[in-house]
DNA sequence: TTAGTTATACTCATATTGAGCATTTAAATA
DNA sequence: TATTTAAATGCTCAATATGAGTATAACTAA
């Protein structure tokens, strides 16, 4: 990497490592001792001279670091602001961050690290109980005056604009994969508090609320990032069964797309769809006795690639 | 930057400057003397001391060596393939390259390059005026016999299924945004001319067929991502407003959307969207006289986006 | 005045979606 | 064994959206 000059360039690799267990989806963690504020994502640096692309050296550090073999693997957006960084203070260092959203089956198998369901950092991102109390109780105050507040006229209009896209203020429609809007809305109103810790000048003034366990560096932005992609992706590209079993019931799959979305959908025309979108077939088996009338087991049908050009769960929405 | 050693980290900020005239969607391409082997893209170095961020130094660039004021702009992927990049080869540096999409309205302000259809490098996805022959005459059955030829069986399937879906070969569907794939098809199967020039062993046999223009480094690459990325967004997005002048009737815009898509649309269908849709109102005024009924004007109802979660126009085919 | 050309309005069968009620099949319990 | 409870699964029905037209209106050019 040659000494670290002012002006060299670290490409840092981040990995959104998702999974979904007990209907709850899941990110990888680690503990990083030096980590500033708050929890990280598994990460390494790109290596210029060993890794032939982007992608295999994420991969090659996550066998290494964590044992996990992911499967489905995705990039997701490559960050370079100046400031989110702290790294970059005292290095004189550029970091360039590309995340990635990797999707494992298994669980169990990361030998470092710990799964954390990912509403620990985007409460307002569950609406599976109802529309979450915070929102009304304290974002969207906070939000609604830091818009009221902005002296620039042209500026304030942009920024109610996005407050209305992003919340669905004035449609009443929540788009659930809007999560990386709906972040960087709350980090540039200072109501997180990476942002208060990036903020060098006090033109971010604390204010005493801040949803959301935090996370270090701009972490929680690419988690953000990767959310919103896979929320976005169910909805036209079967990845959903990358994160179930090889068989699984129909309900299974239901919760997994709810934990996904934050939302909660209709049971009888979830099964429609998925069944009559061909997405699945019966495997004969039953699911192990539990109370109620036993469910079929399915699988994945591959087939349904080759046969519809976007063979993905649709959600319908309502419980 | 400091001397390039080995080991050093280049980042490349690539655009994909889109504008739509006399229908036809069209990029801006620069004449590099150097370049290697066909047009490229406008491009310059992120500069880790002065730019802020990505954007900042992409849009500092392009007004710096175009003129252009763009307006919308978005990031569309990072690619670091080593030998993908012929300047890798002698400067012992590793070039990574960020690729941005933006949208111009107004072509004419441009003080460098020239303005190209987009389809001079991808003919084969242009189905205005029908299935391009090249498909059937020329890139499947090549496409056909590079998956034939695949020793591996596993590796065979997955090419096969790849194949499929991108080009729509079992389920009949061609899917409009799906750029990307078929390029990515293309260039590992050495049939398109960068692929040639790419391999430095002999892994890739030139078959004599190289469809479409190619253009220098990874930019054909980097063009077909901000193709499939505009295609598919303007299905959910209202971008294609980015491209229209603030009055236009509603048959130049569906002329503009048939030409990004590449597809023919149904007219009386395609109406009913937009307008039901809410995204566009009369501004009162009539189209300048041309032979037939005159056409009214309309605009672009910005009040869509805080009414509706998905303000776009969808794409009902058909001529 | 008429033919040609394009915009716009309207129709209609079919598919998809949202919402709910009804039935089946099991375990748990009396 | 009969009954309750908890699911899974099956079915209906109205509302809406979509695909594919036909019909009419408003202009220009000859």
């Amino acid at each position: 990497m040659g000494t670290p000059d002012h002006g060299d360039i670290v490409v840092g690799l981040n990995a959104v490592i998702v999974t979904v267990t007990n209907e709850e989806p899941r990110v990888l963690i680690v503990q990083e001792p030096d980590a500033p504020s708050g929890d990280v994502l598994p990460f390494g640096l790109f290596d210029p001279i060993k890794d032939r692309t982007l992608e295999e050296g994420l991969r090659s550090w996550v066998v290494q670091q964590t044992d996990l073999e992911v499967g489905y693997v995705e990039q997701l957006y490559t960050f370079g602001n100046s400031g989110r960084d702290p790294r970059e203070r005292n290095s004189g260092q550029r970091f360039i961050s590309v995340g990635y959203l990797a999707l494992v089956r298994d669980a169990a198998t990361a030998t470092r690290g710990t799964w954390r369901s990912w509403y620990e950092y985007f409460p307002w991102e569950d609406w599976r109980e109802g529309r979450p109390g915070i929102l009304d109780a304290e974002i969207l105050p906070a939000l609604g005056s830091w818009v009221e507040d902005t002296p620039d006229a042209y500026l304030r209009a942009v920024r109610e604009e996005r407050l209305a896209l992003a919340f669905g203020v004035e449609s009443g429609a929540w788009t659930e994969d809007h999560v990386l809007d709906r972040f960087e809305l709350l980090y540039e109103a200072g109501i997180v508090s990476e942002a208060v810790r990036d903020a060098r000048n006090d033109d971010v003034t604390a204010p005493g609320l801040t949803p959301g366990k935090p996370m270090g560096f701009d972490h929680r932005r690419i988690l953000a990032t990767g959310m919103g992609r896979l929320r976005g992706k169910i909805q036209y590209r079967p990845v959903i069964f990358e994160l179930m079993p090889a068989e699984f019931t129909l309900f299974q799959l239901q919760c997994a797309a709810e934990g996904l979305a934050g939302l909660r959908l209709h049971k009888q025309n979830f099964r429609r769809l998925v069944e009559r979108g061909g997405l699945v077939e019966e495997t004969g088996r039953m699911e192990a006795s539990r109370p109620g009338r036993p469910a079929k087991l399915f699988r994945f049908r591959r087939n349904v690639l080759r046969e519809r050009p976007t063979p993905a769960v649709t959600l319908p929405r309502g419980g």
